[in-house]
DNA sequence: ACTATACTTGACTATTGAGATCATGTTTGT
DNA sequence: ACAAACATGATCTCAATAGTCAAGTATAGT
């Protein structure tokens, strides 16, 4: 499981529609842009995945802005890397002919589900619970 | 971390090696291409990598070939997959200055962590048993 | 109705790294 | 000497990621 730049935007976009899905406004790209640093047009391009995942709605026009359209403990990190395009990490070599391909095939699947099983653990509500609290220590195993 | 070709190839390599490490002669480059069906040229520049890691020994000349030179009980995929430039799957993005940064890069590491417990689990010299026993079949946690 | 704001869409470019190859040189067994 | 086999460095191709651009559409506020 890579975390590219496009799935490491899309989860902090998700997560800034999550801290202010109560807002009475739209959040506007500008915005999150403008907080994190993402580059525009391509924090729009995610937008636009995340749109057709269902997880956002978007409102158009002036004051317009996205908002999240799903429930934030429905939506875990895993999900939102998968949607935006994380690829597997497990290296399909095209025909594993060999007994030692199949034997590493399996470390490799192994290891994959592994760090799957971390970031599917991870539900939005959590993050937003982290960010209000200002607690950014974690706590590795 | 990303099992990338050359990941798998260097561990192919490794375990070719290692099952057959007591062999009287060395074990010649074109002996492990035609098995796995690697390219030839690529693999050379993989066992450099394992040479100057110190867990291989080329021996020239003609008879010559690959060799390990190490207890394959010391030596894991993670070691391996490290040794040949395995890149860590945690995206780090020049300065996480904001706090959501921080939470995500913290389960980006945990997930890292993850993967890297399982490589590091897998000792070589487990593989080779498994290779000897015919043990294809593995058991997922 | 006009206009500024903000999202929509699709095409486009650039950079990077993985995967693979080539040519030339060096070593060594027979 | 000859051939087999490794050594080394340069080079090439291709795909994916990261990021950009431009023309268009919808809506709020006046």
């Amino acid at each position: 499981m890579t975390i590219s730049a496009r799935v490491h935007y899309a989860c902090l976009a998700m997560l800034e529609l999550a801290i202010r899905r109560d807002d009475k406004s739209p959040v506007a790209v500008r915005e999150i842009t403008d907080r994190h640093g993402i580059p525009g047009p391509f924090l729009v391009q995610i937008l636009r995945t995340l749109r057709m995942a269902g997880w956002v709605q978007s409102i158009r026009g002036s004051q317009g802005g996205y908002r999240l359209s799903v429930d934030p403990t429905q939506i875990t990190l895993l999900d939102i890397a998968e949607a935006v395009g994380a690829q597997e990490a497990g290296c399909q070599t095209e025909a594993n002919k060999t007994e030692a391909d199949v034997i590493l095939q399996a470390f490799w699947d192994q290891a994959a589900e592994a760090s799957r099983k971390v970031l599917s653990d991870a539900k939005l509500s959590d993050l937003v619970e982290r960010c209000r609290h200002g607690d950014s220590t974690m706590f590795y195993i």
